[in-house]
DNA sequence: AATCATACTGCAAACGTGTGCGCTTGCGCC
DNA sequence: GGCGCAAGCGCACACGTTTGCAGTATGATT
């Protein structure tokens, strides 16, 4: 186990240079040799030491991705794409789920930068202001996903969450409704105060007053959004239709109506947000704001890959999102 | 940017060995230089450089992952398992979505190999008999998860099957149903095989004849079952439940029911697999088999780092499924 | 005073690869 | 026959570590 060229210039009688060159294909050594090393090189099984040649490239054709967590389908997603458009040009992926404890993502830094990863992918819902530094006086690029965040080094693709609030609402006020909610998530969390801007600018587009009282806070997960909506209906707010943060707040909500005996959507319609893969599932299929999460990945990489090649011309990007009817949403019932 | 333990060295009026020496505590040098040159690497921003140190070691501390894709819930919960425990350990994982694409399983195979890395985990439904020589070859430790699959330096981790398809099908014995279904997965799918052997066990064991004409394949997905229990129910075949291959299956199987005015599980009782997290929220809720997928990720990581230390007492491991009763099964209705 | 053990520290090789530079060889040309 | 040129190849260094071995003090022992 363990060929080098060095065992490989041996058998051929040549030196390790020679091999080295000629597995490169490069023009300075004579075809036939070349041809003699290569077949000589096949049939001992040599597989190209990676790290050695790391050590003197400089250049480990390998990038970091921090998560916060890989078990949760939209980021799933994304680093699907991530990893097949690495794959496509050569890099591999480490993986580093972060869980949001200041600890692992510290941990995750280290290790990224001791086993030299020529970039690093983030996608986190809040990226410690503290860690940040960090990752920059390591020196190489870093893309965010889903974060504008700006500084040295550091480049970002996102989806414009104001936009997809308020084509979410819009798609409501087209259908009639009138009494709009918005199950937020913490108010720390910057996309869900994006969506929210969205929700109250296109409301008043209408001509529609913001009233405070339709709004509750959830956590983006089902059962805190089950709760925010339990909450928002023994306050006695009946609204006809209900945004909700993302489709996992969606989902909540709707177990807390289906409990309340109001039907989906006659009763109230629901907007989710995310279009993760199981909502087309749910009963009702859920009307929900797409945002394209495996062509993120995609971007996101293909982003990483031109700074590695030292493009100069990279811009920041943010992809519009969707409206994907299904249905969970219709006119309001007749009063 | 790029300091070295040479750097140090030369700022500590020492040689490079003695701080390779003082960072790695070694009792070898005194306390004082020790000290005095840990502060001079933390002053200087020192960050050690693991491809150089895995050159000579010859252990990269890392582990190379290969799924055939982590946009499945499934495999995403494992590899949060593998990732985490990996980390505690000091060590890294390089993941591979293979997309059971021969030629992305080929590549993945090569550049772990290029990567050196100390072990590979796999976790595929089927994984490719070619495939598996090239990584004996490799000579280096192998964990299969959910594949028993035996030759050298391959070790295996899975959950019992068959038990899990018995277990599901008493515990609708025990309501009272005995016209009892199965939406299966191809048969060249060995877990599939496995489930159903369980079930005609379950069924046998109650007096009851295994009926060809109650079985329909799926493919592991919501559409593929829709279909297959249309086709069941259009052929007039009228079970009082449903056993599903996974709860992907599941989801096809309610949805095709609903369709057909049949209530869950009023008039017909279903029963999925995996206990992935979604399925606690549908509607009914799904009583299923669940797999500590979680858990498995974090015992493959053990198994592997055990192996990597040397041990030579390692087996494999089978994990027993449990039952997970939610709202999806009851008794069946009186006729 | 010579010897010796102890406690550090440095030298140098090794891990496997890439690459600038110089050396040889062969050939064509004047 | 001398010269130049191009093609093809090897030497030697570099990348940043770890580690066996040898070396040098220092102080203690005989």
């Amino acid at each position: 186990m363990g060929v080098s060229i060095k065992d490989i210039a041996r058998a051929a009688g040549v030196s390790h240079s020679t091999v080295s060159r000629a597995l490169a294909d490069s023009p300075l050594v004579k075809e036939e040799t070349r041809e003699r090393i290569k077949q000589l090189a096949q049939e001992m099984g040599y597989s190209p030491h990676a790290l050695a040649r790391s050590l003197v490239t400089r250049r480990t054709q390998t990038v970091g991705v921090v998560v916060t967590t890989i078990a949760d389908p939209f980021v799933s997603e994304i680093v699907r794409g991530l990893e097949e458009t690495g794959q496509n040009h050569g890099y591999t992926i480490i993986l580093c789920n972060s869980n949001a404890e200041p600890r692992r993502e510290l941990a995750a830094v280290k290790a990224l930068r001791e086993k030299r990863v020529d970039g690093i992918i983030v996608t986190a819902s809040r990226i410690g202001d503290l860690y940040l530094p960090l990752l920059e006086d390591f020196g190489v690029p870093i893309v965010l996903i889903n974060n504008q965040q700006t500084g040295k080094y550091v480049y970002s693709i996102g989806t414009d969450d104001l936009r997809g609030g308020q084509i979410a609402t819009e798609h409501l006020l087209s259908l009639g409704h009138t009494r709009i909610a918005y199950i937020a998530s913490p108010n720390n969390v910057r996309s869900s105060q994006a969506r929210m801007d969205g929700y109250r600018a296109a409301l008043e587009a209408a001509g529609i007053a913001f009233d405070p009282a339709l709004v509750a806070e959830g956590d983006g997960r089902p059962a805190a959004a089950t709760h925010a909506t339990e909450h928002l209906l023994s306050r006695g707010v009946r609204p006809t239709a209900i945004f909700c943060y993302n489709d996992m707040t969606a989902i909540g909500t709707i177990r807390a109506l289906k409990k309340a005996g109001i039907r989906v959507p006659d009763d109230v319609s629901v907007v989710g947000y995310d279009d993760i893969p199981i909502v087309e599932y749910l009963d009702p299929p859920l009307t929900t704001i797409r945002q394209r999460k495996y062509d993120m990945g995609c971007m996101a990489m293909d982003m990483l890959l031109r700074l590695l090649n030292g493009a100069a011309d990279v811009q920041d990007v943010t992809i519009e999102p969707t409206l994907v009817v299904r249905e969970s949403t219709s006119a309001p019932r007749r009063v």
